[in-house]
DNA sequence: GTATGATTTAAATGAACGTTTGAATTATTA
DNA sequence: TAATAATTCAAACGTTCATTTAAATCATAC
């Protein structure tokens, strides 16, 4: 029973964690939910900052993992050519699309959990967490550099930046602002399609020459 | 005294829900910090989420009326035209970065609130807080699907849930990335033209016809 | 100066929190 | 079956929380 209980705890710390926040959210309304002792969360864990790091841990590394085997692919079949830099935002992007929204309702939700994290913990949590992302991060970075040699690494960074916002702010808000007028059809596949055309223009604009205003432009 | 008072109480809590979070901020923090009794706060907020929605409302309200009063600057200039996508999202993004950031060094620390808010507290503050965004976005949607009327009208209105989504992240995370291997030197003012780079070649995105893998492509 | 209303104060209330404890129960091994 | 370890359990611990209360203080107008 004692896997069964510690499963039982992370699914039900996942869900009820990215609904109502780390710190909303009880030991009691997590053990009473999944039907085990209020004690458990302590002995299988260490305490409610342990929990969190294993929910994390469970459901980050697998999508960290196939963005690289993706990437890995990517790369091999480019040869020594750059990766075109939609292919490359697919294969940030489609992980965490593809591969859950289907078969993971919760990835949404998770997402909002993510997109809190690191206000709503520790700094040493905090730091553990955005590690996770260190080897995707750089990882990407380049393979994008690659292909956009023309900007320089600070900016590809930057872009990165934007991409896995627009991706996290999508999925958080993606629900609340679809009575702004449109149907309220969202079909994940839909928005995912349609962020990986903003993203794929996104990271291939154009660096713009500083324009400072009230100087003058084009001085060269 | 008494606008004294209330005034210290909203800076000093938007400055602690920023960095630690609504739940995680009690109003022993608040008051002793702000050097005001405990119970100042029931008394001129009502609780707990009536501070919180103060605090909120201060600080996005003359965000959203800067946003507009340009909108306008921009249409009334445009005459029948449409604005150019560009002027759109300086219009849109300036406002959280020109007027603030270097005016109001907590600009940051509250957007890492705002994104946290939704998850956070309970449905109807919520739906409150949302509510605040409801004409900017309707009123940019519009401008901006005027210059791109190619595309429908959801998809001008995801595009602008990437938009806000590449603003907030970058706010929210600018500082925990920068190691990444650049310099860790990161201007809001740079990083802010780079994500109007961005988002602009983003809006601009030439949309594209569905492509079902393994149907086929290109049917017509 | 005195009365009236607004504000501040210290203290207390009751509930909820994470964590600990030691006994009871279950599973594993010999 | 007996012994040992792993797990579960109910109960309690001490702390912290938002909120309330009623007295004290302040400002303002008569």
């Amino acid at each position: 029973m004692a896997a069964d209980t510690k499963e039982r705890i992370l699914d039900t710390a996942e869900r009820l964690f990215a609904d109502h926040g780390f710190p909303a959210t009880s030991l009691r309304d997590i053990t009473q939910e999944a039907g085990v002792n209020l004690a458990a969360v302590n002995y299988h864990f260490g305490g409610k900052e342990g929990l969190l790091v294993e929910v994390l841990e469970r459901k980050i590394a697998p999508v960290n993992e196939k963005r690289l085997a993706q990437l890995e692919e990517l790369e091999a079949a480019a040869g020594s050519d750059a990766v075109p830099t939609e292919q490359l935002v697919r294969a940030f992007v489609t992980p965490l699309c593809e591969k859950w929204c289907k078969q993971d309702p919760s990835v949404p939700k998770f997402m909002k959990l993510v997109g809190r994290i690191h206000a709503e913990v520790d700094h040493d949590l905090r730091a553990k967490f955005i590690k996770q992302f260190d080897t995707v991060l750089h990882r990407f970075s380049s393979a994008f550099h690659r292909g956009l040699p023309h900007l320089d690494a600070t900016e590809v960074q930057w872009r990165m930046l934007f991409l896995v916002g627009s991706m996290a702010h999508s999925m958080t808000w993606g629900g609340s602002f679809v009575a702004l007028g449109g149907r309220d059809r969202h079909d994940p596949e839909e928005i995912f399609e349609a962020l990986i055309q903003f993203a794929t223009a996104g990271m291939s604009a154009p660096v713009l020459e500083p324009v400072a205003v009230g100087i003058g432009r084009g001085s060269r």
